[in-house]
DNA sequence: GCTACGCTTGAATCTCTGG
DNA sequence: TCCAGAGATTCAAGCGTAG
């Protein structure tokens, strides 16, 4: 199960949880241990004139980087730098883990492809639609009013947290879509220096690290952000009832973060936990549900329209009527297979489909399971 | 000024002007002269690595794309045929030409990578935001509601058309921004074979080329589509009183290009259709309210007669406190469900059924929403 | 002629568990 | 590692038909 490499799968030691680690991204992510951490945000530089962001996977410095570095030399470096944080990123990360990374036009292709490259498998791209985004002062080209986040898992055979019920309900009972609304960081959340001028130059919204926290963990997962800046991802991982770790190497910065971050308050755990799943339910198998005396063998069940129906035997299955079952194949079995045999259908799921007569009409027998789930009887 | 290689700036010949050239596509772009097109727009295949068969909710099939022009055996064969025909592009573009790549997660960091390396200068990507997407049928991920689309000029000297002021006048006159709303092609404008099915798996909508070649084309200019298809980009092009070429190598696709652009009327004069304009009043959900701190995990909701009340949730769900929740059977859910069910009613809008306390009374949360809607924040 | 309702469809990397 | 079976899962539009 653990990830291939020199150290075993381990956790993150408690000292280290919630605290930030001071150094360069790569060779403090060496020190953490194999399938250690849950998630991954990253939020990594791309202003290859800043210089002093960018190493190499081997610890040397790059330098020289500056205008009249050739185009595709600084895309050669960059994206050395890029596969050297990732390849750590995951080793660190379970095997169930995914890492969320964001960029614009300039760097996220790159990220992309390296994702890509290293076994990364995509599970969505995410476009942030900033509401109030910058103005193209220039008038040579369209309004640059989004950036482009990536969702990936460690590999294709990662089961990913995916709070999918949760997030259909907080969003009107539809689908979460890839298109998400965001203003910009501004205001009294944007911190600012003693001199009024803004601490760091790209601090995300906390609105966005509390949809992708709520959306891909779960309270108590641990969070990673090896380009802590100041503490977005640790405060809303406070917040929310997550670990963080935040790796930075400008003190500035940290201790900017870490007075942030002792100001949250977290929310109370009953109100941090998303909204449980009917897959994370314990299976009631239909068998349960007569035995309980909940449906008499011999009832008659119906599909919503009344247009198929069958009866119920005491071990549990189904059987067609024969007025009914002239056409089908199969005349006995469960509720989902005698629900697709009547339908010609692949697959159904009995107990959405299936019905018993009440005085107040049609009850489909998923509540007889619920009220097993909810009573433990 | 013209672009390396054996041949040298020219024209098109006249003969091959707004015509369909069969044949494979980078073979094809070796016999076009160097320097003599505008303007490209690519929908090359998206390398979609699809598992087995899916099926809608309701059991019925999804027809999704399983042609072999689509299938790649990896990355790097993906990579090689993309820096090929990209190759041959940027060879026969003009010095100060601009090409459009359209593609999804699948393989669009991919082509922007390739792009950036062969030394294209990207300009902006956009992003097509699908009002009507198909949803995630199983639930597994966030509805892939858009698609990615790199416009990038020639090289970093180029000075690519960009018809700023037009774009502006056609937006409320408002800077045109990267996000584009357009619904998928359906309906009429869908072609269909004889036997009702889809002439083209991917066919793209006529207004996502309208606005792309009335951006970053003058009337006149060669617009050469390398991937035809049935031929979206020659139809807005003729229509719109700019050349075009297209590569396709399926006859069949040929045959039914070539009748639609036949029937293609050329707008009068200049006169311009008018540009899409952006949705309304954008659909703003509870998540999003909490996500932006206005209202506090943990915070009480309450009915305007104070007569039931829920708990809000991290998540944007409410939960209904115990001893409102004994005699109700959902028990947690989003602000509309919960409404319905303490009211025991089948629907209820929960935006103006709860409330917050404030000092001077309870306030409806829909006014966080139209405040979210009025400032974006 | 109009409305209501049902059916169809769209670039999709779309399950999990136990034997 | 593979297979079988349980069981979870959809939104917006366009079009056709019934009333």
């Amino acid at each position: 199960m653990a990830a291939k490499g020199k150290r075993s799968a381990g956790r993150i030691p408690a000292e280290q949880l919630d605290t930030i680690l001071q150094g360069d991204c790569i060779e403090t992510m060496r020190t953490l241990p194999d399938a250690s951490v849950d998630l991954i945000f990253a939020d990594p530089p791309y202003n290859l004139q800043l210089g002093g962001d960018l190493s190499r996977p081997d610890n040397s410095r790059v330098d020289g980087v500056d205008n009249d570095w050739d185009q595709f030399e600084s895309f050669k470096v960059y994206d050395e730098f890029s596969r050297g944080w990732l390849t750590e990123a995951r080793r660190i990360l379970k095997p169930d883990g995914a890492i969320w990374v964001i960029g614009s036009y300039h760097n996220i292709f790159r990220l992309g492809t390296s994702l890509q490259d290293l076994g990364f498998w995509m599970l969505n791209d995410i476009i942030w639609v900033k509401t109030n985004p910058m103005p193209n002062f220039r008038g040579t080209r369209f309004t640059n009013a989004h950036e482009t986040l990536i969702w990936a898992a460690r590999d294709q055979k990662s089961r990913p947290t995916f709070n999918y019920t949760a997030m259909k309900a907080g969003n009107e009972d539809v689908q979460m879509r890839s298109d998400w609304l965001f203003p910009l960081c501004t205001g009294e959340e944007r911190l600012k220096g003693e001199d009024g001028k803004k601490t760091h130059p790209t601090q995300k919204p906390e609105a966005l690290l509390h949809r992708i926290l709520m959306a891909t963990t779960q309270p108590g997962d641990v969070v990673l952000d090896p380009f802590f800046g100041t503490g977005t991802t640790g405060a809303v991982a406070k917040m929310l009832g997550r670990h963080f770790i935040g790796l930075e190497r400008d003190e500035a910065y940290i201790v900017a973060a870490t007075a942030r971050i002792s100001d949250v308050r977290p929310v109370e755990k009953r109100d941090a936990a998303p909204m449980p799943s009917p897959r994370a339910a314990p299976r009631v198998p239909f068998n349960q549900v007569v035995e309980a005396g909940m449906v008499r063998p011999g009832t008659m069940l119906y599909c919503a329209k009344r247009k198929y129906a069958a009866r119920v035997k005491a071990d549990g299955t189904l059987a067609i009527p024969s007025k009914f079952g002239k056409s089908v194949e199969v005349d006995q079995g469960s509720i989902h297979k005698i629900g697709a045999a009547v339908q010609k259908a692949q697959a159904c799921n009995g107990w959405t489909f299936w019905h018993v007569e009440t005085d107040t009409g049609l009850k489909p027998i998923d509540t007889f399971r619920e009220q097993i789930r909810r009573n433990g009887k």
